[in-house]
DNA sequence: GCCAACGTTGGC
DNA sequence: GCCAACGTTGGC
């Protein structure tokens, strides 16, 4: 399959693009949406690219490049009573909740800000400007190509 | 920190 | 299966 794109936001406070650079991988766990969900499950794959959004907390930008390392496999922490994302609801023979691993790739010379986004040409149908409130968003190759240019990166 | 928008839950 | 109540998200 070809190279998709995705967008995974983030609260810094709870987890910031920092923190994934040090511990270089992580479990995307956590997401409690059903269309994120479908799409952790179904849709992302290994080697996918993914922008990382700041959200919340300003500045609000996307601050960097991680990539998929693992396709969705069941979220453990939805079993895990001790977890701020248990759900008793769920069930091991039949899990409603998903994850992905994402591993750092390398962080933006330039944050591009939301503002910035919402500014720029042909990012105009990014799902970060018109459904915002989903928390794993598709991105289209253009919109990457875009975001990823006005990044840059340390070389 | 506020609150509008959105998603989910549950009583009927 | 509707929809009011409730909880959460996330830009401001």
């Amino acid at each position: 399959m070809a190279k998709q794109y995705w967008l995974f936001k983030s609260e810094p406070s709870a987890y910031a693009f920092a923190d994934l650079e040090r511990e270089t991988e992580c479990h995307w766990d956590g997401v409690r949406n059903y269309q994120a969900r479908n799409l952790l499950r179904d849709t992302i794959k290994s080697g996918d690219g993914v922008l990382f959004y700041h959200s919340r907390e300003k500045p609000m930008a996307v601050v960097g490049v991680a990539e998929v390392v693992r396709g969705g496999y069941p979220d453990h922490t939805q079993f895990d009573k001790n977890s701020r994302y248990y759900d008793p609801k769920a069930d091991p023979a039949n899990p409603r909740w998903y994850m992905v691993d994402v591993a750092f790739k390398y962080a933006f010379k330039n944050s591009v800000t939301l503002e910035a986004i919402k500014g720029m040409p042909g990012l105009e149908s990014m799902v970060l400007v018109n459904r915002s409130r989903l928390s794993i968003q598709p991105v289209q190759p253009k919109e990457w190509a875009i975001i990823i240019a006005e990044g840059g990166r340390y070389s």
